[in-house]
DNA sequence: ATTTGCAAGTGTAGTTTTAACACTTATTCT
DNA sequence: AGAATAAGTGTTAAAACTACACTTGCAAAT
């Protein structure tokens, strides 16, 4: 490995009093973003991946990813690499873990540090999705993917899970307006988990960070159901309880 | 900047059917792993800083870090570096967080991983610890940091806080055997509130996780308490409950 | 116009968990 | 023997959670 930029870098400081101090070469390397993008389809919670049209492992199942450019944050390289697969921009997102092993990439040392993402699956742009070769899998069948991606999308998951329950973020993987039966179904699809209607919305209705709409939605029964849209401004106020969801 | 190492890449294949695939000179970077050594002292949290021997910021205070070699993974060189400062081995860690604001460092484009560690205060190798000028230092009353370290620190607190709460993970701040008004005095510390002490043994003797002793610590009161010891393979057999501290 | 089918919508009671609270005990020092 | 000190212990009221089943509103079919 090329070693040739310099660093300021302390040496043999501990051992003694004299303070030495020496120029050294610093092994730089690779750092790409990878991104594990949820959605949900009113049923499954769901992957977006995408089928890699390069080497290595051209063709098969891979996270979305991209490498660091040297004027960007992390934040940012995620953010870009979000917007080139979804089209979209302001997507929910935070950073996962940074994954390290030495092999992990076989071509070149390359670190990763994986974003889990949150979108509305109907918001998402199908024209980029398929020029990228991309498809939404369900979590529990996706197939296998490249270097340590499974690894990460357990990590995201469980992230996720834990995020779930305490902070109002899966409103970020539905539309603006919708239904109980939704977001029940949503978080059940989360935690993997059953929920029972009435203690689920008992405990939701309890929050006060949802509006109730004079809307229904009529495509999923002839009664229809209301419409509910979660309300930022309550949720910061007095009269938003603090969010906990512990099923 | 230097661009010479290759590293196949993914060009242009948005735009169209055609493969085209191109090598592209990517952005190396120095990857730093910076550690938020947490201790307890029997009455605060404690975090080890040390008095940087060297430029840029020499004389201020900072985390314990070093740059991450070649070929190591992140988590090697966190073992590497905590040993380095502290003499320990086998030191509880997790990964927090990768920062990596373009500026963070004022020398070089620098990105860093944070892990933060818990030790006990009173294993803790003195001698290494006065060779580097280390020092502990009160959560509340720690300096102002160089770079981002600060962050790094309220990140990490963060992340102690909830996984003291649902894991068991605070005996790694504790010698093996405790007493229950340490241990009461230590989870005070860490989420920075008061707890009632029969409410805490009770919850505490509910997980059933600990094994009480026959001995007795005399340093705190005539009457002398007993001493503890967590039991790891109650926590893992069917009579430990799962760990969650919800007060 | 009436009936039917379907998912939406609603409330309660028993149980468990949590929170608040004060006195007794064991020991040492004087 | 008495005083001083921190350790150790249990109960009760309130809140949260869990389990559970029938009614409603609407539209389609008859």
């Amino acid at each position: 490995m090329r070693k040739s930029d310099k660093h300021l870098r302390f040496m043999d400081f501990a051992n003694g009093n004299a303070k030495t101090y020496q120029y050294h070469k610093e092994d730089k390397v690779l750092l790409a973003v990878d991104c594990i993008i949820f959605g949900f389809d009113e049923e499954d919670l769901k992957i977006l991946l995408i089928k890699r049209g390069f080497e290595p492992e051209m063709g098969k199942w891979s996270l979305v990813g991209g490498f660091l450019q040297k004027q960007e944050t992390l934040e940012t390289a995620a953010t870009r690499i979000l917007n080139l697969y979804t089209g979209l921009d302001n997507i929910y997102m935070e950073q996962v873990a940074t994954f390290s092993e030495v092999d992990r990439d076989p071509v070149e040392r390359t670190i990763s540090t994986a974003y889990y993402a949150l979108i509305n699956i109907e918001e998402h742009n199908q024209k980029l999705n398929k020029q990228f070769s991309a498809n939404w899998f369900s979590v529990a069948k996706a197939p296998k993917l490249i270097f340590d991606h499974d690894k990460m999308i357990q990590h995201a998951l469980k992230r996720l899970r834990n995020r779930a329950a305490t902070q109002p973020i899966g409103f970020e993987l539905l539309p603006e307006k919708f239904t109980m039966r939704q977001l029940q179904k949503l978080y059940e699809a989360i935690w993997d988990t059953q929920l029972d209607k009435r203690n689920f919305i008992n405990k939701i209705r309890s929050l006060n960070i949802l509006e109730k709409l004079d809307e229904k939605d009529k495509t999923s029964s002839r009664k229809g159901s209301f419409l509910y849209q979660f309300d930022p401004q309550k949720y910061q106020s007095e009269e938003g309880k603090p969010f906990v969801l512990n099923f």
